[in-house]
DNA sequence: GACCCATTCTTGAAAGTTGAACTATGTAGG
DNA sequence: CCTACATAGTTCAACTTTCAAGAATGGGTC
């Protein structure tokens, strides 16, 4: 991208940003493929659908409502929807009524489901492990948290009105 | 990931780790998010897709063989194949045969597809920006490039015979 | 209650991805 | 030349994701 703009010239990335860029997007996606073959291979679900058995396991009751599920994985309610009719048809996750409010539902993790988590936890926790904290120096890892913590904190969708908080 | 089927108690996370693996997870599937929807806006492509016309124009020629493509990008064949026609359909991309092997392609950027990107780079980087370099100090990006790079060398698809250097 | 709008979750169709099977061409050895 | 196998790229079916639309319930106001 070493072309001019249209109007006014944006900032460029330079050399050093750029290959920090480059970095970035090789590391990231190459971890995310391979966490997905990984899982797909020994649990039958990509990476997102074990992270929502994740969750499940570790909420009260192995159970959440939709929509929080849905917020601490980060995915839109409509993808969770089709994913959790997925994990029903496994026989992991099992979809309840809420009686305090019709319109809700939970998902809970089945004992089947914990199973499987029980059988391919180990598995996985290897792959990322060798994938990112036994490469990391001690140091190396403390930055990256502070790092992951800054950009999420740039991108985390907030609500409309703490958005604009000189309109009140 | 010869891990399975032992009996030890695997070395699972420890709240630190915990908390950096989640702040990875989180921060990276934002970005992705985000840039995706920002591509998918302004260039009406994802960004994957995005990532290819870029190689592309930076190509000798703008054009690559569809493997060496598919290399860079970090895909497979058979999802570039996708891509390249979903391309060539929008005009971006063209194929073209490759005279010294017939079962050879290249896929070359078009004047058009060379067009979008101009246009759209602008907004793409602005948005790299605002996520990325814009928030971290100076030597936060260069502790996420050299994190980076180590995570990508151990995850680099290698030689079937490089890979088993406990063999030699 | 009647009205209005927000929230919860689902659905259906289109777009994208995956893995395996397939076609066609290249390459090496006899 | 023939065989065998490798490589380049495509295609198909199954699966996943996205986006927009829709059904049902909740909560507030008059």
């Amino acid at each position: 991208m070493d072309t001019m703009g249209d109007t006014t010239e944006p900032r460029w990335l330079n050399d050093d940003e750029q290959r920090v860029w480059r970095s970035y997007l090789h590391a990231t996606t190459l971890l995310e493929d391979h966490l997905d073959r990984q899982l797909q291979r020994d649990a039958g679900m990509p990476h997102v659908y074990y992270g929502l058995l994740v969750q499940l396991s570790q909420a009260p009751r192995r159970r959440l409502r939709m929509t929080e599920l849905a917020k601490s994985a980060k995915i839109t309610r409509s993808r969770l929807s089709h994913a959790v009719a997925r994990l029903e048809k496994n026989g992991w996750v099992r979809r309840e009524e809420c009686p305090s409010d019709k319109r809700g539902q939970f998902a809970r993790l089945t004992e089947e489901g914990m199973e499987v988590l029980r059988r391919t936890a180990p598995g996985h926790v290897a792959a990322v492990r060798q994938a990112m904290f036994d490469r990391l120096a001690p140091e190396q890892v403390e930055q990256l948290g502070a790092i992951m913590r800054v950009m999420a904190e740039g991108l985390e969708p907030t609500d409309p009105e703490a958005d604009l908080p000189w309109l009140r």
